[in-house]
DNA sequence: TTACTGACGCCTT
DNA sequence: AAAGGCGCCAGTA
């Protein structure tokens, strides 16, 4: 099934409109799934954003980590992109902060990307499914 | 106000 | 197979 192009979010259910109040609560969602990847697992900004039903506004999700910023019980280092690279280390107070979280948890990192990403690879819409 | 940018990712060439 | 295009949308210039 091709998807035409993938324009507006097919919205399979979840309305991530353009109003507010749907802003807020994506946000809140994103830092909820956050917050639940095991420790020592991984997801990707993608995975998180299809979960939520907005498989094309991964980069809301990276924004939303930076809100996760503010609070401290996000895990923001655990969301990494697709290919388990650490794009967004650049936003970490020492950029180094994101991949010795990783490291602490026993991920090895490797040239700014997860080594085993594959298996360390949480996806919410598999592990949160149920 | 319009234009560009970006913690992304899928699609077409 | 690799590279480029496009959609997404909040924030900034």
């Amino acid at each position: 099934m091709k998807r035409e192009k993938h324009k507006g979010e097919p919205k399979s259910g979840l309305p991530i409109a353009k109003n507010a109040d749907s802003q807020h609560n994506f946000f809140e969602n994103v830092w909820d799934v956050a917050r639940q990847i095991p420790k020592g697992r991984v997801t990707s900004y993608g995975s998180i954003a299809a979960y939520l039903g907005a498989r094309s506004s991964a980069r809301m999700v990276g924004w939303a980590m930076n809100g996760a910023h503010a609070r401290k019980d996000i895990p923001a280092h655990r969301v990494v992109n697709r290919v388990g690279l650490l794009s967004g280390r650049a936003h970490f107070s020492p950029p180094e902060k994101m991949q010795a979280l990783l490291e602490k948890e026993g991920i090895e990192v490797k040239d700014h990307q997860v080594v085993h990403f594959k298996e360390l690879f949480w996806d919410p819409a598999i592990e949160l499914a149920l």
